[in-house]
DNA sequence: ATCCAGGTGTCCT
DNA sequence: AGGACACATGGA
């Protein structure tokens, strides 16, 4: 991405395949804070970002080239061909045709891996408000402390040792419910070695998924996202409730087993069957297909 | 008020 | 193997 220097702002011009909010609302990431239109404030690897994004213009706030190259490019996904991922899908049928021209700015962020799982254990049977609120309280009281923007203090999500300082009662006093067991059963598993998040990025790709469902609270869907979002893998397909909904609208027309959705998509969709998902959860959201 | 939320574990047959 | 049901909490 060519970008200039100006002040202590990064600016890109004329960039395509990128939607600031398309990639924030999407339902991928849980940390950020919308301050207006096209303008958001997110927390990532422990940094406060700033993106504000007008019609030609993309302005990356506060940063500097040395936290752009090493950090921001890898987190947006920049080194990747989102043109050529969007015109394979739209061929693919006429669903994800328009998936993809309503929501064409959607990038799939390459968060880290732990917090990823955390989050999307956080995740389950909750609205995405009460997720970024819980996630929210646990970077507070288990953080570190990264800075302040108009008044309000950031802190880093909590790290492995940050969060294993927490016991079951602590979590519950929290407000994570039955979700505070499965915290720490995370903690202790991957402080132990037992679970290895730095190979799930190697392995094949069912061992990969086994290795995460070592961790009482994570299945198959919670599984899937931490590898799609924290881990890189594109070739899963996380299928949720919503997921299910908008499958069975396109292509089945019936009550269907989220299992039978999974291996059709799979199938499907391929080696992006990632980002189909993507694009259609957050179509499908914001357009409420299926809903009820 | 009842139901549901980016599910999963456990207990049944 | 596959189907109910419980699980915490808050918002519609």
């Amino acid at each position: 991405m060519e970008y200039i220097v100006e002040n202590n702002n990064i600016l890109v011009n004329d960039y395509i395949d990128f939607d600031i909010e398309h990639i924030l609302e999407c339902g991928q990431c849980f940390r950020f804070y919308k301050q207006s239109d096209k303008d958001y404030l997110l927390i990532a690897y422990d940094k406060i970002l700033r993106v504000t994004q007008g019609d030609n213009k993309i302005i990356f706030h506060n940063t500097n080239t040395n936290d752009f190259d090493t950090i921001w490019t890898n987190y947006f996904d920049l080194g990747r061909d989102y043109g050529n991922i969007k015109k394979v899908l739209s061929n693919i049928d006429e669903h994800l045709h328009k998936a993809v021209s309503e929501k064409g700015g959607i990038r799939i962020l390459q968060q880290d891996t732990w917090e990823t799982l955390i989050s999307f254990i956080i995740s389950q049977n909750k609205n995405i408000t009460h997720i970024k609120i819980l996630i929210e309280e646990l970077s507070k009281k288990y953080g570190t402390y990264i800075g302040e923007e108009d008044n309000v203090k950031y802190y880093s999500f909590p790290t492995i040792e940050q969060l294993s300082a927490a016991s079951e009662q602590d979590l519950r006093d929290l407000k994570v419910g039955f979700r505070a067991p499965y915290i720490v059963d995370a903690c202790r598993k991957v402080i132990n070695k037992e679970v290895d998040l730095v190979s799930l990025a190697s392995m094949e790709i069912e061992e990969a998924k086994n290795e995460l469902m070592k961790i009482k609270g994570v299945g198959p869907k919670v599984a899937d996202c931490v590898l799609l979002f924290g881990a890189k893998r594109y070739e899963v397909f996380p299928t949720d409730v919503w997921v299910k909904r908008i499958m069975e609208h396109y292509y089945f027309n019936k009550d269907t087993k989220i299992k039978a959705i999974h291996e059709f998509a799979v199938e499907h969709y391929g080696t992006l069957a990632g980002f189909a998902q993507q694009f259609l959860f957050y179509y499908a959201r914001d357009f409420k297909i299926g809903k009820k």
